[in-house]
DNA sequence: GCTTAGCACTCAAATCCCTCGAGTGCTAAT
DNA sequence: ATTAGCACTCGAGGGATTTGAGTGCTAAGC
């Protein structure tokens, strides 16, 4: 039976494959340098010559998996490599439990929200070696708690307004006529009393509703200050990002290029790049990877990026991660990146 | 005569001097190459050959105001060298109205006071091509202006405390005992009747002074909330600055060491180095300049900084400048740093 | 039919060598 | 005091050469 054994054999000379390709990928990203035949033989645990080495890797070049930089070099994983590494190979390595517990410390010590993500930025970023990247919450229910005007000078009021338990917005706004302290308390009062406890888009569309001739100044005011909600809506959506450890990046012997480097800091400045690549994962359920030029941007041709979502109450509300060099230790960042979303899930569940 | 002879020679001599050196700052500022004897003679505009001009070098040099990288190459200015030719040789080269328009432009439009300050780092840099730095203003005077307290979950309270006209802060705050909502509206009632208007250490003093019994709840409540005052004191006190454009150091030859980049970038990250420098030069009345080492801090060895400080109603409030190499075009950015600064000033004084 | 030893070949990196040229310091003439 | 002249230095640039790691191919061996 000529097909049975040749499905045996080219089933095992394929798997035969892939562990030489697990091997050459793992060495790549230990020291960096192009792997050759004759090293691969030595540290493949299979015993095969370099001459078959060869001829096997010549096969993965074929496939796209392998590159070599020149000629007389070893060979390199491409991009293409990188991914079906990470999809198929590779065996994640967890945190052992004491790596664990340093995180859980430093991230359930502090209470304030936006001092939890930029630890968790820096988290990431010294147990990684990497950038570390955590977004900036966005609750997709904002609850209107307290509402507060201030009169300052002259038609400028202070609009102070508590909403989701503690946080804390507050905008400046400008009437068209003065009013008075007892009139603002009377429209705070108003709001406090009516709508304490509503979603903010509800507050605003019902106040909206309610008053839609708003030729009497009160109202007005009101209407205005549910502008601010708006804003305040706005400043949820428009999002942004935590980032720690840039100059980590620059250890790395492939950011060597200073021209690259500056690129890819110009690109964490402007933000907008980097955002629209951690938007795309906030619906994805796990970890994701981005690697090379994957994401769509060429300034991270080198780069690959991980990512988890984190939540709250079961609801993603943001998204943190690393990026770094395609030759990062995946199976290593991938379960920090992994329980870092996890631990501060949990830590963000606490407040 | 031989004595009168003698100081005129001697006079011009160095008078000469003096000039070559103003020439080879400027020239080597320009292009960042050593500049040697022939370049300086034929652009020097003195007649004077290319040996008398390495005469005069050397003399320059044995002063300890050049230096040659290599026997076989030209000159360029050491620390020492680039500080007298910013005391006494330079320049300032004022900007034309055109450039102080657009800064004004920039400046005038906005109100809120940290878009003001970020918007002037910007510009620092976009205009110098350098790092812009400016630090967050401190206010000697914290005036209260109003503060309310808001129950949370038992026992736990948000104070949110308006300062200034418009500056909110807010902080939550435990207290050891169960507190109605109207026992906190008539706190809060009783502060901002007996207290709004006064300096918050002030209130925070006679708060303490008035109640040093404080075993009622209620004084508790309302020295606790006092401490949240020192708290917001402190982060007046403890600084913080504003950094933009820091890839516009990665264009100069002299950073591309990168190993140096690293550490400069590391510094600002750290702030604390960068924040003392700044310091320094708060007190100060008009533009300083701290070259190379001088600031003390070796992350800045081949950095210049220049720096002037703001104010608001003749009180310096704050530090703004630019950070980028030794080899700076000092003569405008000496003026792009000063009439930012009288600028920003400006703007912060129409809020 | 796979595996492998052998061999010729390739190519980057390192090293050496050479030249070129910009620049210097010194000396002697003006 | 200035300057022309000259010998000297030293980095930068440009081959040439060597070295060594690595390859592909072929033919022999299991």
């Amino acid at each position: 039976m000529p097909k049975k054994s040749a499905d045996k054999q080219s089933t095992s000379r394929n798997e035969r494959a892939l562990a030489l390709m697990k091997v050459l990928v793992e060495r790549y990203i230990r020291d960096g340098q192009p792997v050759g035949s004759q090293t691969l033989a030595k540290d493949s645990g299979l015993s095969l010559s370099p001459a078959t080495i060869r001829n096997i890797m010549a096969d993965l070049e074929d496939m796209g998996l392998l590159e070599s930089p020149h000629t007389s070099a070893g060979r390199i994983p491409t991009a293409k490599g990188y991914r079906m590494f990470v999809d198929s190979l590779l065996t994640v390595k967890p945190l052992n439990s004491r790596e664990v517990e340093g995180i859980k410390q430093q991230l359930y010590n502090s209470t304030d929200t936006n001092l939890l993500i930029s630890q968790a930025s820096d988290m990431l970023s010294s147990i990684t070696h990497l950038a570390g990247l955590v977004t900036i919450p966005r609750r997709e229910r904002v609850l209107l708690q307290h509402i507060e005007f201030l009169p300052l000078s002259s038609r400028r009021v202070l609009v102070i307004m508590v909403v989701n338990n503690q946080e804390v917005q507050n905008r400046v706004i400008h009437v068209d006529r003065d009013l008075s302290q007892s009139q603002l308390q009377q429209a705070a009062n108003f709001i406090n009393a009516e709508y304490a406890g509503l979603e903010l888009n509800t507050v605003r569309d019902r106040i909206f509703a309610s008053m839609h001739d708003a030729r009497d100044a009160m109202h007005k005011l009101m209407q205005e200050a549910m502008t601010i909600a708006d804003q305040v809506l706005d400043i949820q959506q428009d999002e942004d990002y935590v980032l720690a450890g840039q100059t980590n990046l620059m250890n790395y012997a492939e950011m060597c290029d200073i021209d690259k480097l500056r690129q890819l800091f110009e690109a964490f400045n402007a933000k907008r790049d980097i955002l629209h690549i951690l938007d795309q994962s906030i619906h994805a359920e796990g970890t994701q990877i981005f690697i090379g030029e994957e994401s769509g941007y060429s300034v991270l041709g080198d780069c690959s990026v991980v990512t988890a979502p984190y939540k709250v109450n079961d609801e993603v509300i943001g998204v943190l991660g690393v990026i770094g060099p395609t030759r990062m230790p995946y199976e290593r960042v991938i379960s920090v990146v992994d329980v870092t979303a996890k631990l501060l899930s949990a830590a963000l569940r606490l407040e």
